[in-house]
RNA sequence: CGGGGUGUGGUGUAACGGCUAACAUUCUGGUUUUGGGUACCAGCGACUCUGGGUUCGAAUCCCAGCACCCCGACCA
């Protein structure tokens, strides 16, 4: 190669630390993940973001189907009436829905409303599927898109349309009902940390921040690179306000007529924003090890033409040998490219690790495996390269889960008085602070800084305190934060 | 819906009110290269967001509209 130090190639991707929105907006761009659309406020997912997304599906379609919830699908539209059953359910989301007015050009006689979430015609169903004790636990989850018209959007974290799964379950106790929501929220932690290198943060929400119609929620709380929070995934204890609402009863083994408790737990698309903005750095996107459409690419390195066959042969064959241990591994073999392209490309791509395999590399028995995380080379042994290559990706995830960890640690403080408190927040940190369980306290917090009551972590002890804002009693800490 | 900003080839930018709207990159064809963005040749590609106005003359100045971005309110 030459003139490398003449010709200096601009980075295309904005500083991290310079414009955290505009860095997050050119990773999506350069990774290919996402587009804008013509429709204001919607999403193309590009193949390689939907690949993500079906990792996403496929991992957590396994934890579900292992606590015996089973998929089904509901209608798209979703009667006017219905969603009006539930009062708080109906305030929460009526500013936000789509409504079909016209079939063709005639008027519907009744609106239809584009589902903003499925509970109301979900549970209208349900209501004729139970019967009796032994029709429970009901166990249904959903794969779809949903619509929510919210007024600013932002790629992954709130597009007009978006895709989640919805999981619904009906219960003949309120304390199995409150088991299975903490049993999917750990669910949620245990996918986030384990599968995306993402901590959360699990707790309670408070009341002005509950889903709508919910008795309680329960929350996975996690923090970005710039210092704020997102939602990762919720879970809900719904009580009985929907049984009571679509009129889902059940006979008990004492043959009364019982209403049913029931809970719905959510993970969208945007915990592919959330995957972006914890691991990705300045060049690009940066994927655990476990979410990566691709694991390994490998590019073959051919200085000479004879060196071809000889070289692809070996690439080949360590491509066969990393497939066959269930890796998935890529081999870039465009002719057209140098290598340095291909380094670049992949690296914005976010690809864990890359083999680099040439002439020199096959005469010494060791090839170069280059680690996106930190750029490590290492030189790995083309016999029991399977393993080895295995270990390497097993320790980028850990290292990813790590710095996240650590981040998270280094940016959570404990706080006691106001001042400090409005400096915290005002430099996007996480803060636990007293807090005196008003609603009128958590709203003039959020009034005056921002920061609202992420959750009431279930990690933290019962301590006496003074409200941080208010000065009034509190027995425990909340979590405060600016959010996403 | 409030506050701020920006609209020029696909992308990123330039052009004092004055020549055929410039440069880089991408893209296409070719030659050459291949261990971190090779080099060169040729080519495609813009009624400068829209509509008015000022002017001999507008990408440039003025007015209106529209679009997008950022910051708030709303939210997963």
């Amino acid at each position: 190669m030459k003139n490398n130090d003449e010709k200096e190639v601009q980075n295309p991707i904005t500083k991290r630390d310079e414009d955290f929105s505009e860095w997050y907006h050119d990773v999506i761009k350069e990774a290919g993940l996402a587009e804008y659309s013509p429709v204001k406020g919607c999403m193309v997912i590009l193949p390689h973001g939907y690949a993500i997304w079906e990792i996403i599906q496929k991992v957590l379609d396994d934890k579900f189907k292992a606590t015996g919830v089973e998929n089904a699908y509901f209608p798209l539209f979703i009667p006017e009436k219905f969603l009006t059953k539930e009062k708080d359910h109906v305030e929460g989301f009526a500013p936000e829905v789509a409504v079909v007015t016209h079939a063709g050009d005639k008027e519907l006689e009744e609106k239809l409303v584009v589902r903003p979430t499925s509970e109301t015609i979900m549970y209208d169903t349900f209501s004729r599927w139970i019967r009796s004790y032994r029709d429970l636990p009901l166990l249904i989850n959903q794969w779809a898109n949903v619509v929510r018209w919210e007024m600013r959007t932002r790629m992954f974290l709130r597009t007009t349309e978006f895709l989640w799964q919805e999981g619904h379950t009906v219960h003949s106790t309120q304390e199995e009902a409150d088991e299975r929501a903490r049993m999917m929220l750990d669910i949620y932690r245990d996918f986030s940390e384990n599968f995306m290198a993402i901590p959360v943060i699990t707790g309670v929400k408070t009341e002005s921040e509950k889903f709508a119609g919910a008795l309680r929620t329960y929350t996975c709380e996690t923090m970005m690179q710039d210092g704020k929070a997102l939602q990762y995934a919720t879970s809900h204890n719904l009580g009985d306000n929907f049984a009571k609402a679509f009129d889902i009863t059940f006979l008990d083994e004492n043959n009364e007529t019982k209403h049913a408790w029931q809970t719905s737990w959510g993970l969208s698309t945007r915990s592919i924003g959330a995957l972006i903005m914890s691991h990705s750095d300045d060049s690009g996107l940066v994927l655990p090890p476990k979410m990566a459409p691709i694991q390994v690419v490998i590019v073959p390195v051919i200085p000479k033409e004879w060196d071809k066959d000889m070289v692809m042969e070996e690439v080949k064959s360590v491509y066969d040998l990393l497939s066959d241990y269930g890796i998935r591994a890529k081999i870039d073999d465009r002719d057209f490219l140098s290598v340095g392209e291909k380094y670049y490309h992949w690296e914005r791509k976010g690809v864990p690790l890359r083999i680099e395999i040439g002439p020199k590399d096959i005469a010494n028995g060791k090839f170069v495996a280059v680690r996106r995380d930190n750029g490590d080379k290492n030189r790995i042994d083309f016999s029991g390269a399977d393993e080895s290559v295995k270990k390497l990706l097993s320790e980028i995830q850990d290292t990813l889960l790590k710095n996240a960890q650590d981040r998270i640690k280094e940016n959570t403080i404990f706080v006691d008085n106001w001042d400090e408190f409005e400096k915290a927040i005002e430099s996007n940190k996480f803060v636990m602070a007293h807090w005196d369980g008003t609603k009128e306290t958590e709203d003039e917090i959020k009034e005056k800084t921002g920061a609202t009551i992420r959750c009431v972590p279930f990690s933290v002890e019962e301590e006496k305190g003074k409200c941080v804002y208010s000065g009034k009693e509190s027995g425990t800490r909340v979590l405060f934060a600016k959010a996403y």
